[in-house]
DNA sequence: GTCTATAGGGGGATAGAC
DNA sequence: GTCTATCCCCCTATAGAC
């Protein structure tokens, strides 16, 4: 038994991706790149350097592995928020900062992903929301609440708390979903663009306290 | 001749929309809500209630039927700023005021146009670019130049102008494409949700001057 | 689990009658 | 110009060998 020391198939999967995985990792590419009805399955596979019909032993269909992909793309993109706002030792100015920074970085390296969510969205919105409560994993904790409170006296239910989340995530997220026109109209590449989302970061909270302010 | 007073066929026309026209409303509504990908040329001949056949009568392809669509939709979207900055007897913040009134105005109607432009455009940048050049069309103006030169120095290549017109867009645009999720977390239905937008369009020139004397 | 081969169906496009 | 009927390709999904 000459081979009995050597790495066994489960060992080897910690370092190279399992199938089900490289599946995954590819279908989260070409899917948040191209949506789902421009996606094709032969797209992936290919990305996945994977039979197709690998796809389907391990997903089922083309849809199934949409909906894997979009709920762990939502709970990544809400699952921040909770984090920071949670933090007790932590100022309202603070956090805003923090939330501003985390996503603009997160935005930085995954850009397609706002544009992603949105445009498969449109459709059907009550099935995303379904899949994964935004309302009630943003009004369901106390530290949000109180959070929301401090904006302004009526909570999340208050118009001026509407505006300021409305305002927070335009200024944050639009540069992304809009990166072709601002690449274009500004004649920057890739790095330029991600040099003026970095100074953002700084920027943002200080305009959103403007704006509030007002 | 009984009929001799009776209507033709051209003056009918002008009342009922044409068979081509037909097509066209029906494809506009069709792939600026599903995307060119999951549109079906069938879904837009019975949108029309015109015969399948007929799309590829009078439009080759659903292709080419898109495009036209497409350059409509960028060219009507984007001639109303020259047309505000043009106006010499406006200032600054007069004109600030009316591109974010008149597109907040367009948008409360037609709300799914940015997502539609947006979408397609990650894809192809190049292509829809090519076909209408925003840039020059915004540079290329006297009076363009001369309206970013007062927001900055530099006029449309300062640092400054980019954020100014990004946080511009981003306040008025960026609603609308985060409808869906606006409209659950806020509890809004349309009525509620237009109303929001319609006093953004008093807050939003606001908020730009306190962001720019930041 | 992974492959090849192919079934099955949907959708864009066209031929040809009217 | 408009219709019916149909073609044919592409894409998802599966059967079945290994």
């Amino acid at each position: 038994m000459k081979n009995i020391n050597m790495p066994k198939a489960k060992e080897k999967v910690v370092i190279d991706a399992t199938t089900e995985e490289k599946i995954k990792n590819a279908a989260r590419i070409v899917f948040q790149h191209k949506g789902l009805a421009a996606a094709r399955t032969r797209d992936i596979a290919e990305a996945a350097d994977v039979n197709l019909a690998l796809l389907n032993y391990y997903f089922r269909s083309k849809e199934k592995l949409f909906e894997i992909i979009m709920y762990e793309t939502l709970i990544n993109f809400s699952k921040g928020i909770t984090v920071i706002l949670n933090d007790e030792s932590t100022s309202i100015d603070e956090k805003i900062a923090l939330l501003v920074n985390d996503y603009s970085e997160m935005l930085i390296n995954e850009p397609n992903i706002p544009l992603f969510i949105l445009s498969e969205m449109r459709n059907r919105p009550e099935d995303l929301f379904q899949k994964i409560p935004v309302k009630q994993l943003l009004s369901e904790s106390a530290a949000v609440k109180l959070f929301f409170e401090k904006i302004s006296d009526g909570g999340i239910n208050d118009e001026n708390t509407i505006h300021f989340l409305i305002n927070l995530l335009s200024l944050t997220i639009f540069p992304f979903v809009s990166r072709p026109i601002v690449k274009t109209i500004g004649n920057f590449d890739d790095l330029q663009f991600n040099k003026m989302m970095e100074k953002r970061k700084k920027l943002i909270p200080i305009w959103i306290k403007a704006i509030m302010e007002v």
